[in-house]
RNA sequence: GGAUAGGUGGCAGAGUGGUUAUGCGUGGGACUGCAGAUCCCAUCUAUUAGGGUUCGAAUCCCUACCUAUCCUCCA
């Protein structure tokens, strides 16, 4: 399959190994607050690219870190009078179960900084004597110059960042590029040990710290939203490679556009953040991926009310869809029964994971079986059935529905009784029967002689 | 100022030289006792502006204007 590569900014084959574990490792949350719909965006992108990967038979790893420990977290813990560790375990079973909510069920492991800290500190260690990195009075830093590759994944030179930089000056380092990869205690903030002195790791080195322990210094796919480029995925990079010698940390890097909203990136001081716990209240996790499955992945969401109401109205139509197909009764069959409609969904994936056209082709299949819904055979409809259960294991963008048509004699009789109303045209009575069934929550919908029901 | 994406109908959003996708909306029709779902047809005189290349440009080139993201909190 094809994927853009952020670092060679160009579309490529991403040629990967059956034969042995695919490696994907993707920037998880700092578990400081609830996730936002942009998070979302970038999760359920990833999420579809590890089942689309699996599905076409290879054995993916998916690993994903937990910031748990930051200026963020522990600001929160003095606000609320608890723990960082609180704070962040709280957020973190939070965020576990939004990920289950919006049907995120890919990752293998979450890893959280702070479980790492004998891998962090040897890295800081090895950094040290190899010359990438000196001590500060506040801090353990990386020393920029001594790798000047930095810059190539998000298109800056070193150069360009001194001309357009807009960082505080802190006359503690070399230059003032350079970042910090391990920070001394300061009074009030949770510490670790460390030969270099008590305190906590920067951000970056906690993903290699991680990458590195499960995978070693290599590994295929990098992924992360776009904002993370730079500096975060060129630090990462260069601690990496300056400890490894390797060419490259990661084969593929792939990035996901933001979901702006109103036209302007979420932030805390724009307060326009709009939180998953909050959409699910009105919409489903499936609708929610439908919403942003129907973008391609790199381009930038302008996120409102109106997609995920148009979203939900999709969504509905294709669990709509399966529903029928299970209730209805088989026809003789149509002559030319079009076939083919997972392969071409999955020459959409296979062209940089177009979700989109994908999408699209799902749609156009299911205007397809509606209109032959009455005449498909058993084998045809078993089929259909098959091309919808694969797009909700690999797109999830709908339900299933199991609760309906199943045996219920209650229903089933109170169903039987109303169509023999109706046969006597006696629609008064009937309408009744189906009032009834509808306060008890059970949908009925005539199709021809027979009546499919179902309960929401 | 630098880097990277873009600017397409009422809205969203495809399309890298030659029948203007697709979804939502809107109008009409079919089906139905009704409802629901579905299907069909139509509709919205759409390509930021100005030049250029070409037999032909939304698509390639130039200029201008505009928007978003990044340039050490960030998914």
């Amino acid at each position: 399959m094809m994927i853009t590569d952020s670092l060679r900014k160009e579309k490529i084959e991403m040629n990967l190994d059956r034969n042995r574990v695919v490696r994907m490792f993707v920037c998880g949350p700092t578990v400081q607050d609830k996730i936002h719909i942009g998070h979302a965006r970038t999760y359920i992108f990833f999420d579809v690219l590890a089942r689309y990967i699996r599905s076409r038979g290879y054995d993916l790893f998916y690993l994903q870190n937990i910031t748990d420990v930051d200026d963020r977290i522990i600001k929160k813990s003095r606000e609320e009078g608890i723990s960082a560790e609180e704070v962040a375990s709280r957020n973190l079973n939070l965020y576990r179960e939004i990920l289950s909510s919006i049907g995120i069920n890919s990752i293998n492991f979450f890893a959280r900084a702070t479980l790492f800290m004998d891998e962090i500190r040897d890295q800081v260690a090895r950094l040290l004597s190899k010359g990438h990195a000196y001590r500060t009075s506040d801090g353990i830093y990386f020393r920029i110059s001594s790798f000047p590759e930095f810059g190539r994944l998000s298109g800056q030179s070193l150069e360009s960042l001194i001309s357009g930089a807009r960082i505080a000056p802190n006359e503690n380092k070399e230059d003032y590029r350079d970042f910090v990869i391990w920070k001394l205690r300061k009074e009030g903030e949770p510490f670790w040990e460390s030969p270099f002195g008590q305190g906590r790791p920067g951000w970056h080195i906690e993903d290699t710290a991680i990458t590195e322990s499960f995978f070693g210094p290599t590994y295929d796919i990098h992924g992360g939203g776009s904002d993370l480029q730079f500096p975060h995925h060129e630090a990462e990079i260069a601690i990496e490679r300056s400890i490894s010698g390797e060419e490259y940390l990661a084969r593929f890097w792939i990035h996901t556009g933001m979901v702006n909203i109103r036209n302007e990136k979420m932030s805390k001081s724009l307060g326009n953040s709009v939180y998953v716990s909050d959409l699910l209240k009105s919409y489903s996790g499936s609708e929610i991926r439908m919403a942003l499955l129907k973008s391609g992945y790199r381009s930038t969401i302008n996120f409102s009310q109106d997609m995920l109401d148009e979203a939900k109205l999709n969504s509905t139509g294709l669990t709509t869809l399966f529903r029928k197909l299970k209730n209805s009764k088989p026809g003789k069959g149509i002559d030319n029964f079009r076939t083919g409609w997972i392969e071409r969904m999955q020459e959409f994936l296979d062209d940089d994971m177009d979700t989109r056209g994908a999408i699209i082709a799902l749609n156009e299949f299911s205007s397809y079986i509606n209109s032959n819904l009455d005449n498909i055979s058993q084998d045809q409809r078993e089929y259909a059935i098959n091309v919808l259960q694969w797009s909700y294991d690999i797109l999830g963008i709908f339900d299933l529905n199991p609760d309906s048509g199943s045996s219920n004699s209650l229903i089933e009789s109170m169903i039987d009784l109303r169509n023999s109303m109706r046969k006597k045209k006696d629609f008064h009575s009937a309408d009744m029967i189906r009032e009834k069934l509808r306060e008890g929550g059970v949908y009925i919908e005539d199709r021809g002689d027979t009546t499919v029901w179902w309960i929401e």
